[in-house]
DNA sequence: ATGCCTCAGCTCCTGAGA
């Protein structure tokens, strides 16, 4: 079962890029955020064309998010059960026996804002509730655009953006008490090419020059852990005419999901 | 440097992103 996740910064704008992608990774999952778009606009019909069913949950201008998938789901769930919230952030689904949730957490602006209190009491929310999905579901995978980096090897100028939204230690102590539910970064799990990130800034150059910061994770739980064949970034697409600001992150985990289907 | 780019929208500027 190969899944990954986007931040497409606008799906209307990234569809065309989402199917060249597609055609060339043909994912069994794929979670995509930032949609910028409701549901009544969602193109169904061309990614069904592709071979995709698709699960979303849109918004108006920001926001928003999707899960694509082969086969059918069951279970999908909107946004974080008993954590009220106006914005459509999450979106999970039971696939071939794998609960999956798909995120696109708080960007959190800058420490000490409002903004940045939601995002810790959204990380809080996320949190309490991925605890009781663990024990229902010993087969998960929790992916998305997190906004925040794990440490330093995840930023390019770590001594620059010291303390600055998403590489500050109260983000990342939340990030780290969900990985201590029980979850591995698949990143992690495997050697990597040195300064492997998922986002640079539009400004700048900042993909020509590398600097960047790694924010989009794919975690999997314990019971996964010992099947995952592989987990890299996908910094194709970002070199594309009109890119997103995010690169995919894929993950290939050794299960068949047409036996489990 | 409260800048740089990109996107959506009450669109020719502004807010937000990260």
């Amino acid at each position: 079962m190969q899944l990954a996740t986007w931040n497409v910064n606008s799906l209307t704008v990234r569809l065309p890029q989402v199917l060249d992608w597609l055609k060339a990774n043909p994912v069994d999952v794929l979670a995509l955020q930032e949609l910028k778009l409701t549901d009544d606009k969602f193109p169904f019909a061309a990614l069904a064309e592709a071979g995709y069913q698709a699960q979303c949950f849109g918004q108006k201008t920001y926001n928003g998010v999707a899960l694509l998938t082969r086969e059918p789901v069951l279970n999908v769930v909107r946004n974080i059960p008993g954590f009220a919230d106006d914005m459509a952030r999450v979106i999970s689904a039971d696939v071939a026996g794998v609960r999956v949730i798909g995120g696109y957490f708080p960007n959190g602006q800058e420490p000490g804002s409002d903004k940045f209190e939601y995002k810790m009491s959204w990380l809080k929310g996320l949190r309490d509730w991925v605890r009781v999905e663990l024990q229902s579901h010993p087969q998960l995978v929790l992916m998305g655009d997190f906004n925040i980096t794990f440490d330093d090897a995840d930023v390019w100028d770590p001594v620059g953006l010291k303390d600055t939204i998403h590489c500050t230690e109260e983000e990342r102590y939340h990030l780290r008490a969900l990985v201590a539910l029980g979850l591995h970064d698949g990143v992690r799990m495997f050697p990597q090419p040195p300064k492997n990130y998922s986002w640079w800034d539009y400004r700048n150059f900042g993909f020509r020059r590398n600097q960047g910061l790694r924010i989009d994770h794919i975690l999997v739980s314990e019971a996964l852990k010992p099947l995952v064949r592989s987990c890299r970034v996908d910094r194709t697409p970002r070199g594309n005419e009109r890119p997103s600001d995010h690169a995919p992150v894929v993950i290939d985990i050794d299960l068949d999901i047409r036996e489990l289907t």
